[in-house]
DNA sequence: AACGTTATTATGTACCTACTTTTTTTGTCA
DNA sequence: TGACAAAAAAAGTAGGTACATAATAACGTT
């Protein structure tokens, strides 16, 4: 016997996993203790505790102390989404990436991005408006409000060369971040950027982030007709 | 002195974010050894694990064995996304859930359905098309695929009753899932529905569901003018 | 130099023990 | 009965040890 005995943290989940597809626990049911599924199983609580871990924060299961744990009663559809630089994505479809910086401007920041930043202060920003190309078609249309309070050093950085997207995310690690997604009609401006006609339906991602309370940048990203978002698989 | 010299692992998670953010590593920079780390702020190994851990799937940091730790050098921004069940989102928002079956039948997979299943031999299904209503307005209308090989139990289901998205979310759980966003202009037929006009930009949520390699479910469930779907802060 | 083999190294995992924290249950007193 | 306090229960965390695994580096042979 070479095998050890000893049990895996993905195997005890799929275990569970499994317990729960069989439907031997249902939507609301409460599990056995973490002990006792360990002494069942015959390895270590921590190693349930591991596998548990994992069930919890892929939404299948809910866990409290001194409650237990239960499956989850209302699921939830659960996924990772991973946007990359601009640049990065259309390399890794195998276009040529280029950029174009639109319009940029210094103003103080209007309510509508004071709302979204949750300020109750006007800040100093910077607004950029910029076209990402790929193999010299328009692919995503940016209009960015940067705080200059926030990252003052934007302002010598060479936003011609190095996207502004892409520089923020090299120098500019944020604690939070706010997506929101939805469908807009290109209007007369947006449809002459991106080279398609007036009412064409277009994917938009907006994205907000912060350090600490403190605003980093909020850009509104008008996608090319056509575009998809995916979750990595 | 009451208070223990014991470092939580979240403690130790902050100091090596802050580290990075503060800029002493930048991307692509190799941080030290767990154990130095762990000897550095003196606490355990398996605590600074458990810190690194945690930014490594938060995507700041990457790890490999042998090759040590390192800031990401391309980094992604990195969320995750919860979709509830619609009744659930409808009465959420303070809206009177309703639906309606629109059409319902059953045929083999056309080739479209079989290639996003990724699947070589045409399976049976029932499919369904159905409006989600929000105080009887609506809200979501979904076209939908469900395997009649992987979930028989289906046929015996009253769907006008419980909408078919929340029976397979409650009795049908999953092992992979993949999602797509993307935008519409809304034809005669969904504009109709949707109570909209022809050409109006809609959000549509694409979602594809299986056990194993088996399939279990595909929807394009095409939201209504104005919808947005956020991140969960 | 070019290769295959072996050693080294840093992360990953499993187990155990002890203690902490949160939440529920129970119990007591007004 | 109701409010508040005490006890109990289960998950969460921290520490420590030993070993596994994977990736790289070092080395020797051709």
């Amino acid at each position: 016997m070479s095998t050890t005995n000893r049990l895996s943290w993905t195997y005890v989940r799929d275990e569970i996993h499994k317990s729960i597809l069989a439907g031997r626990y249902g939507p609301g049911d409460r599990l056995p203790r973490d002990a006792d599924i360990a002494e069942d199983l015959n390895c270590a609580r921590s190693t349930v505790q591991r596998a548990m871990q994992d069930l919890s924060d892929s939404g299948l299961v809910e866990r409290r102390r001194k409650g237990g744990t239960r499956v989850r009663a209302e699921p939830v559809t659960r996924a990772t989404l991973d946007i990359p630089i601009t640049r990065r994505e259309v390399e890794q479809k195998g276009g040529r990436y280029g950029h174009q910086v639109i319009r940029r401007s210094q103003a103080q920041s209007p309510l509508s991005v004071m709302a979204t930043f949750e300020l109750t202060e006007p800040h100093e920003m910077l607004r950029i408006e910029a076209l990402h190309l790929s193999d010299g078609a328009p692919y995503i249309l940016e209009d960015r409000w940067v705080s200059l309070t926030t990252v003052p050093d934007i302002q010598n950085v060479d936003l011609t060369q190095q996207s502004a997207n892409e520089w923020l995310v090299l120098h500019c690690p944020y604690t939070r971040c706010d997506l929101r997604f939805y469908a807009i009609s290109a209007d007369e401006d947006v449809a002459d950027l991106l080279q398609t006609s007036i009412g064409t339906a277009l994917f938009v991602i907006e994205r907000t982030t912060w350090i600490g309370v403190a605003p980093i940048t909020t850009v509104k990203a008008i996608t090319r007709p056509g575009y998809q978002l995916l979750t990595q698989s």
